[in-house]
RNA sequence: GGCUCGGUAGUUCAGUUGGUUAGAACGCCGGCCUGUCACGCCGGAGGUCGAGGGUUCGAGUCCCUUCCGAGUCGCCA
């Protein structure tokens, strides 16, 4: 093996055009390929910006020949030669035009075969790229998210740099405060028995900052939530974190308009129209099933309630008559795409959001067919036609419950999973959405209470302050999120600055006031000393990335991320821990999951 | 914790109603080759069919248990 000695580098393999056609240049990267034709050998160069093509002949000095010769996929070299038009091109890179005549190389490192190959669109499987994740961020199309990634987040620098913000950084050893997700605990050494917890969000320590008079804060922040991971999310995550004092909803809004206008528009070249559409969180209910409605497909809900609580068919009138609803979404076209079995599929597909069935109406072009037409009259059907606007041709696809919540859920996601089986939706159509006054509170089952839908500082509506006291369940929140395609990008809400209106929160949630002071007493005292009104929001910047570049998992945009049991299989963390370890930090383990026996 | 799908050469996959020696492509190794660029041609090596148990004359295939992965519901203020 060589080393670099006086080697230097005169740039990256993807810089060379004709136009340096007799120039000596000197590049250095992996063999991406070696293609030996006996008397003329071609090596494939890359590095991050892409491929230049070596050549060797029967005029190159021996050794150098007989040295790439010896070349494989992987080894690092360096080479320095005359840049040269190619004799032939039938190369649709973008370094195509030529190639280096190398006269100086050297064998910087060799390579065993990788145990898959380092190419764009790779179909290796997740678990295999995962444990050998330093080649798969060889790949180019890994090295592109994560340059769009550093991309995203330089200019939300910069930007809200421009803007007068701050970036100040908040600890990651903080108190426990159950409320919530559950907390990644940390062991003390110097307080046996007492625990740190990893961040689930800076919210507490940044608007503190506002009371501290920075006006404007923003960070990069790595949180940390002990939650089951899905496809778009995993337990340790970065947000993009601002607050602002002295704004409302609006001033917020308007300022991240200004900062996703630009990151579409340096990152992708797309230009999106400011302001985005705002809707409230009844109105996205209603009409999308959902709080973070798809723009990008239509199927609206349609309420038909109204129009069966007194008809013949119990699956109908009943759940209408417990307080539910009955919904439907028409699906254009589907009395075609959708044969019974495929039918049938749907079916089994609400049943995992708990709904109970679903009723279809296809009015077909040899027939109007329909899984409830016997209990119905001609009238009551054809109002149903009616509201839902069916026409020949299309599907009507119904879910009835007793609780709206399963209503929306169901056909909210099978609206989105009928557009993706269908294909109606194209990954470069951007429909931005603002999400706004969601509910302060939701009934949480498992305690038997309201909990903050947000968070318990989020402010309430102006109007529904009352109603903090008198009805929860009414009770609107200066919360919005902001919402593309589908997917939640971020959310805030302007803060409670109040300090009465923070115990009328803490006593709506069910704190005593001694429960309150014990977990939130620095917030609450810091409120008695001239808190200015403030608010503001986070991005899932994992999240944004993955939207940004296309991903389809939030585990392209993170160079090392977790898998879905939370481990990761390069390093194989979590793992155990010396017995000195856990001396040291008073801790006894009293389960242990048997040893790795993975593979 | 529940549900669905998956695990067969290094990789991606095929493998029929259970039936001889488990195949293909790419990759890998060796040889030949002066304009390739997914180079070509010739030859070769490579398998605990995730693991364990069971049924059977016989299991990659059927049954049970278990491990691992993906998606999802619950969960995620």
């Amino acid at each position: 093996m060589e080393n670099l000695q006086n080697f230097h580098r005169s740039g990256y393999c993807g810089d060379y055009r004709l136009s340096d056609a007799g120039k000596t240049i000197s590049v250095c990267g992996w063999v991406q390929r070696q293609r030996d034709l006996g008397g003329l050998i071609f090596v494939d160069l890359r590095d991050r910006t892409g491929l230049l093509q070596l050549a060797f002949d029967d005029a190159t000095e021996r050794a150098v020949f007989d040295k790439a010769a010896t070349l494989r996929g992987e080894y690092v070299i360096a080479a320095t030669g005359v840049i040269r038009e190619r004799e032939a091109k039938t190369n649709k890179i973008a370094t195509g035009d030529v190639e280096l005549y190398v006269s100086e190389l050297r064998l910087l490192a060799q390579s065993e075969t990788p145990p898959f190959e380092i190419v764009e669109n790779s179909n290796a499987n997740d678990m295999l790229r995962l444990k050998y994740r330093y080649l798969d961020l060889r790949r180019p199309d890994m090295q592109h998210m994560i340059a769009t990634r550093h991309k995203v987040t330089k200019l939300a620098r910069d930007y809200f740099d421009e803007q007068g913000f701050l970036e100040i950084e908040t600890p990651m050893l903080q108190k426990s405060t159950p409320e919530g997700a559950r907390d990644y605990l940390v062991p003390s050494r110097v307080h046996p028995g007492k625990f740190y917890a990893l961040p689930q969000s800076p919210q507490q320590y940044k608007q503190l900052l506002m009371l501290s008079g920075f006006d404007r804060y923003m960070q990069i922040a790595r949180c940390f939530r002990d939650e089951d991971l899905r496809a778009d999310r995993q337990p340790e995550f970065t947000q993009i974190d601002l607050e602002m004092s002295f704004v409302n909803e609006e001033d917020v809004m308007t300022i991240q308009e200004g900062f996703l206008k630009k990151v579409f528009h340096d990152v992708l070249g797309v230009e999106v129209q400011t302001p985005f559409l705002r809707m409230p969180w009844c109105e996205a209910m209603e009409r999308f099933g959902s709080d973070k409605p798809d723009l990008r497909i239509g199927m609206e809900l349609k309420q038909i309630s109204d129009l069966v609580k007194n008809c013949g068919f119990a699956v109908f009138s009943d759940p209408v008559a417990n307080g539910g609803s009955v919904r439907a979404i028409t699906v254009p076209g589907g009395a075609e795409t959708f044969p019974r079995k495929k039918i049938d599929q749907l079916v089994e597909f609400v049943k995992t959001y708990q709904a109970k069935g679903l009723a279809w109406v296809k009015l077909a072009a040899d027939g109007t067919t329909s899984s409830f037409s016997k209990f119905m009259t001609e009238d009551e059907m054809s109002a149903i036609l009616a509201r839902t606007e069916a026409k020949q041709g299309d599907l009507v696809l119904i879910v009835a419950d007793p609780k709206d919540e399963i209503v929306f859920a169901s056909l909210g996601a099978l609206r989105c999973e009928i557009a993706h089986r269908l294909e109606l939706t194209a990954k470069t159509d951007y429909q931005f959405l603002w999400v706004t006054q969601f509910p302060m509170f939701e009934f949480s089952e498992e305690e038997n209470r309201f909990v903050a839908m947000h968070h318990p500082f989020t402010a309430p509506m102006d109007e529904d302050v009352a109603l903090l006291e008198t009805d929860k369940k009414r009770c609107r929140a200066k919360a919005y999120d902001i919402v593309l395609n589908g997917t939640e990008l971020g959310g805030g809400s302007i803060r409670i600055s109040d300090p009465s209106t923070q115990e009328a929160m803490f006593r709506a949630l069910g704190f005593t006031p001694e429960d309150a002071m014990e977990r939130f007493g620095h917030l609450i005292n810091a409120f008695k000393y001239g808190a200015p009104p403030h608010g503001g929001l986070a991005y899932g910047l994992d999240r944004l990335v993955m939207l940004v570049s296309g991903a389809d998992s939030i585990r392209d945009v993170i160079a090392f991320p977790k898998v879905q049991n939370a481990s990761e299989p390069m390093t194989n963390c979590p793992d155990f821990v010396e017995e000195k370890q856990l001396d040291e930090l008073s801790i006894s383990v009293t389960r242990r999951e048997a040893p790795d026996t993975a593979n």
